[in-house]
DNA sequence: GCGACAG
DNA sequence: ATCTTGTCGC
């Protein structure tokens, strides 16, 4: 599949990943985790444009640390509109991804899953594009709904959209926010909340998000 | 009509 | 995303 490179394209190939029912992975045994972030100058403002400066970094790790990284200065293609992500983000975090190796057999990233308008925000994306399990963390749900977990270091508790759980607050650290762990493409949400508990290494982020946040930060100021 | 709205 | 100081805690 192809990056759609238009707002049409885009609501289009949304519309039609909302339906895609890809083959399930699931986590099992020893597997590579990876994370991708992008960050942007300091002091950008608002909504944000393309061609914005923007530095992504991907890496991917194993049980006992990172085992590959790839870091790619660029910009983005689309200011920021929210369901729209993807066309901000979307080519850049495929670049530096697909640079990454190893590959990795699931993918961290910011963003949401079924947690979207048309029900197919980046992490479902993003996925397809690279065929590539992916997994979305974000601080806050965009368009679902649902009380925060217990402050217990793995309490969960599930985000709707009317009867449909479509992603679920994960408390990854007591004593801070909880974060919204969803689904992306090829995982549901026992799947997810696996792989980023799993990933946990006791910071509230998940750590090969941490990391890829660090290198791409680096990145941005030499 | 108004506000809210992943990063 | 990024802007921001101090502050509480390990």
């Amino acid at each position: 599949m192809n990056w759609p490179a238009t707002e049409a394209h885009l609501v289009s190939s949304q519309r039609n990943l909302a339906r895609a029912r890809p083959p399930q992975w699931t986590p099992e045994g020893q597997y590579l985790v990876g994370g991708a972030w992008i960050c942007f100058p300091r002091g950008l403002s608002g909504k944000g444009s393309a061609g914005d400066r923007a530095w992504a970094a991907a890496v991917v790790m194993d049980r006992g640390g990172v085992v590959g990284r790839c870091l790619v200065p660029g910009q983005a293609s689309a200011p920021y509109v929210p369901g729209l992500l993807a066309l901000r983000l979307g080519p850049l975090l495929a670049d530096v991804v697909r640079r990454l190796a190893p590959q990795p057999d699931v993918l961290l990233l910011d963003g949401t899953g079924r947690d979207h308008p048309r029900r197919a925000g980046l992490a479902l994306q993003l996925g397809a594009v690279l065929e590539l399990p992916t997994v979305g963390v974000t601080h806050r749900p965009l368009t679902a709904s649902g009380d925060w977990p217990a402050d217990v270091l793995g309490a969960a508790s599930p985000l709707f959209i009317g009867p449909d759980q479509v992603a679920t607050w994960l408390r990854t650290k007591q004593g801070t926010h909880p974060l919204v762990v969803h689904p992306g493409w090829r995982t549901d949400l026992a799947s997810a909340v696996a792989v980023a508990t799993r990933s946990l290494a006791g910071h509230r982020t998940p750590e090969p998000l941490r990391r890829a946040r660090q290198a791409a930060r680096l990145l941005r100021e030499p």
